[in-house]
RNA sequence: GCGACUAUGGCGAAGUGGUUAACGCACCAGAUUGUGGCUCUGGCAUGCGUGGGUUCGAUUCCCACUAGUCGCCCCA
């Protein structure tokens, strides 16, 4: 093999593409009935957004950042999620003087993270994600979390489960991270070296470990629930009750941190609840960064979104049986023997795809039999033969392949007896 | 970044330190001189991820590399 695909990244063929597209085209026409309209950013940025945007202390920024120089010195970074390049095209663009407010936005793309490829896990993948600037209101926060939903509503996902959380506003966060590093500190030497280092950068991360689940501190820990100010339990008690309104089950979860540190109040996460999704088990993950826009040197504005990942969507749908779509068969082909058979059916083949057909010919100097054969497999509804019995009569032999019935039609005519009987036409 | 397992034709999959690398599917041809899906017959890897090493000899043993799968970390 000369040349291998590059590292974690994959090549989406025909008879894939087809759920792809599917899936794109679901989530695109609900984008439009919530009142959402498509952003596109570039693949890659300033590393400088990241760094401001995402945070330096987490992971994303830490490890898996696909950086590089260009050819003038600049530091640049494939995009590792698509929240800090909108929030950056909101600012550069001045969208915040939009006359439409909220700015409702939605987005679909790869991204990329350097990581060691596992089961949902690549280095490059393709988020759908959503973001609404411009407004605090925490039906904005229901909104967003039905839209999530609602896709894998539509698509037809069972098995999913919504978690959310509030990490609620600065100051709840500061008193909540007091309390922590007091909780933890005396102690901090019992829990793994991650933990130890969390202490100092980012104690909330502790609360997400795996390795120390069981410790006890863990157990006694102080919950960020306890520590929301009023204005942040109230927010967090309206998108409850919002979410109730619209019937969506959820569980909150006080330890649903999040990696990314630019999230306060409301956090989620769509999860798949079915065996054998270990890594990939986050279908979705979202929630609120009012603090974003600012930081990164816009208006102080507010902002929700979420993001998922496409691939681990049609693996939860494929893990679960779900309908997809299959590739669509063709309406007729053209079978030709002889030499000017052959020159008639190039000039049928196009005349019948001009007429909206889905058409097809013999492309291998097949025989009749193996062009046949070849009409069997790519699901030919008709079959159009011409050979020298036809030239002459000047009607084409035309096979119905579900049923083998076999007709007469005048080339003049075939363009309409086909778009008739394959539906195309009205 | 760490760990485990794996790597044979287009796909799936057996196999052995030594003359011809099973089998199934797919594909091609023929039986059928103009007709698919069924059946039968024949064809289809000088090659066993890449590079080294051990050996008289390696697809088979050893090492490295690459890639895949899964787990950890973290996340979509």
């Amino acid at each position: 093999m000369p040349f291998q695909i590059p590292r974690g990244t994959q090549d989406v063929l025909p008879g894939e593409t087809e759920k792809w597209q599917h899936v794109e085209q679901v989530v695109r026409s609900l984008c439009g009935r919530y009142g959402y309209e498509e952003i596109r950013t570039p693949i890659f940025e300033h590393t400088e957004l990241f760094l401001r945007g995402v945070g330096d202390t987490t992971d994303i920024v830490q490890k898996e950042m696909y950086t590089f120089e260009d050819k003038g010195g600049r530091a640049l970074t494939l995009r590792p999620e698509g929240t800090a390049p909108v929030a950056r095209a909101f600012v550069e663009h001045k969208l915040y003087g939009s006359p439409n407010q909220p700015v409702k936005l939605y987005y679909t793309g790869p991204m990329f993270r350097y990581e060691r490829p596992e089961s949902g896990r690549f280095r490059q993948f393709v988020q759908f994600g959503v973001e609404v600037l411009g407004s605090s209101d925490p039906a904005v926060d229901a909104e967003v979390i039905a839209l999530a939903m609602h896709i894998y509503n539509e698509l037809g996902l069972q098995h999913i489960r919504l978690v959310i959380n509030s990490l609620g506003d600065l100051d709840s966060r500061r008193a909540h991270r007091e309390a922590l590093v007091r909780h933890f500190e005396s102690r901090i030497h019992e829990l793994c070296e991650d933990c130890q280092a969390r202490l100092q950068t980012n104690p909330l991360r502790i609360l997400d470990c795996k390795k120390d689940r069981g410790h006890e501190l863990m157990a006694t820990a102080p919950s960020i629930l306890d520590y929301l100010n009023d204005e942040s339990r109230a927010y967090f008690e309206k998108v409850k009750h919002y979410l109730a309104v619209l019937d969506i089950p959820f569980v909150v979860d006080s330890r649903l941190v999040r990696g990314l540190d630019y999230y306060n109040h409301t956090t989620f996460e769509i999860m798949s609840d079915l065996e054998g999704f270990g890594a990939g088990a986050t279908l979705c993950g979202g929630g609120r960064y009012n603090g974003l826009v600012q930081e990164i040197g816009g208006p102080e504005t507010p902002g929700i979104g979420f993001a998922l990942s496409i691939e681990r969507l049609l693996a939860a749908l494929e893990a679960e049986g779900g309908e997809l779509p299959v590739r669509r068969g063709l309406d007729c082909y053209v079978v030709a023997v002889g030499e000017q058979a052959k020159t008639e059916a190039v000039r049928l083949v196009y005349e019948l795809r001009r007429a909206g057909l889905r058409v097809d010919q013999d492309y291998l100097g097949r025989k009749m039999k193996a062009q046949l054969k070849a009409a069997d497999r790519l699901g030919a509804s008709f079959v159009v033969m011409i050979g020298d019995e036809e030239l002459e009569s000047g009607a084409a032999t035309v096979k119905d392949m579900a049923s083998g019935e076999q007709m007469k039609v005048p080339f003049g005519e075939l363009a309409h007896v086909l778009a008739k009987r394959t539906g195309r036409e009205e």
